[in-house]
DNA sequence: AAATGATTAAAAAATTTGTTTAAATCAAAA
DNA sequence: TTTTGATTTAAACAAATTTTTTAATCATTT
C-alpha cells in the first residue's frame, strides 16, 4: 500500500467527481474518466471492479456534502431562527461556489433512482423533529413550515440548478454569479425575515 | 395519412415524453419509449428517423412549455408588478403540476447541452428590458432586479425540482405536495412583496 | 540483481443500445 | 378478389461501451 496506489485510486476518483457531477451517470463513459484522470482504462475497473461500484462511491459522498452542511444547522437548538438562517445560507452558498455542478446532479440523480438513493439520508424524520421546524412554527403559526423551508432551500439552491441556462442566454456571466451569490449570502436572511413577519 | 399513422405516431411521441422527461436524454434507451407506447421498437425509426430527432421535437415542446408562461407575463406593460407576481405564480404552478417533471428536465438538458439549445431563447435580452424587472427596478433600487426574478423563480420552480428527493425521504407525498404548491400561488406573492419592502 | 506490485498496451469478450432489413400483415382501392 | 402501398413485426446488424484477459513494462523494495 505505498503512496501510488492512493494517488492513482484518489486520481480515477476526483476524475470521476469531475465527470460524474458534470454529465451525470448515464452520460459518462469510462473512457472519460480514465482519460481526465491520466490513468489506462483498465485501472479503473481494477481499483473499483466497475463503473456502478465507483459511481456508487462518488453519490455518497456527493449527498453527504449536499446534506451535510444541512443537518448540523437546523438540528442545532443552540442556535437562534436567526442565526440559524444566516449560517445556512453562509455554509451553503461557500460550498456550492466551490461546487457549482453539485446541486443539478444530486437531484438529477436522485430522480433517476429515488428509493436506492433516498436511504442515504431520513430527510423526512430529521428535518420534522429539527429545531429549525420548531422555531420557524414559533414565530409563524398560520403557515406550514415547510414552506419556509422550500422557500430558504430555493433562494439558496436554485440560482446554481439555473446558472447553466442563464449564462447560456446571457442573463449574467460566471463573475457575476459567484458576485450575486455572495451578495445573496447576506440578502436571504434579511429576506426570510420579511416573509416570516414581524 | 389515415387516423393509424396519427395515432402510433402520437402514441410514439406522448411515451417519449414521458420516457425522456423521468429520465433525460442519455438515460432514455428508444426500447423503454417502444414499450411504453406498446409498439415495436422499429417504428420508432421508421416515424422519426432516430432517438435524436425524436428528442429534438420533444425538447423543442418542452422549452416551448417551459417559457411560453413567462414571456408574455413579464414583458406585458399593461400589468402591475403585483399582478404580474401573482399570474406568474398562478399559471406556472397550475402548468407545472401536470408535468412536474419539466422543470428539472428542461435546466438538466440545458446543462448538458448549454449552446445548442440557449438558441431556442434569447432570455438575456427578452429580461434585460422586460417590464417586469423595470417595475422591480422602481419599487426597489438598492438590489439587483435578478435577485428577485430568482426568489420568484426559485420560490415557483426549485419545489417540483427538489420533489423525487422529497417524496422518497419522506417529507411529502404527492397529495401534500400539490397541497403545498396550491396555497403557494396565494402565499409567494405575498412573500414577494414584503421582500421588496413597502 | 531479483522479486514484487503497479501500470500500460492491446486485444477480446460480453453487453447494451441505436438502427436497418426483410418478410408479414393490414387496409383501402381497383 | 386481387392488387397495391402503407404499416407492423421479428430478426439481425452495427456500433458503442463496459469489462476481462494477457503479456509486457516500469518503479520500488529486498
Amino acid at each position: 500500500m505505498g503512496s501510488k496506489e492512493q494517488d492513482t485510486e484518489e486520481k480515477i476518483k476526483e476524475a470521476a467527481r469531475v465527470i460524474f457531477t458534470k454529465k451525470g451517470y448515464a452520460a459518462t463513459r469510462t473512457r472519460d474518466i480514465a482519460e481526465e484522470a491520466g490513468i489506462n482504462l483498465s485501472l479503473l475497473n481494477y481499483y473499483f471492479r466497475s463503473k456502478e461500484k465507483l459511481f456508487n462511491i462518488i453519490m455518497t459522498e456527493k449527498i453527504q456534502q449536499f446534506f451535510g452542511i444541512m443537518f448540523p444547522i437546523i438540528t442545532d437548538a443552540g442556535l437562534s431562527l436567526e442565526e440559524k438562517i444566516e449560517k445556512m445560507a453562509d455554509s451553503y452558498i461557500n460550498t456550492i461556489l466551490k461546487n457549482p455542478d453539485l446541486p443539478i446532479f444530486v437531484l438529477s440523480e436522485i430522480r433517476n433512482n429515488p428509493q436506492s438513493l433516498a436511504q442515504n439520508f431520513n430527510l423526512g424524520h430529521v428535518m420534522g423533529r429539527s429545531s429549525l421546524i420548531l422555531q420557524i412554527k414559533e414565530r409563524n403559526s398560520e403557515v406550514d413550515p415547510i414552506h419556509f423551508m422550500l422557500n430558504i432551500l430555493g433562494m439558496t439552491v436554485f440560482p446554481f440548478i439555473s446558472k447553466p441556462l442563464m449564462e447560456a442566454s446571457g442573463v449574467f456571466d460566471d463573475d457575476r454569479f459567484q458576485n450575486l451569490m455572495n451578495e445573496r449570502k447576506k440578502l436571504i436572511p434579511i429576506w426570510v425575515k420579511a416573509m416570516l413577519g414581524h
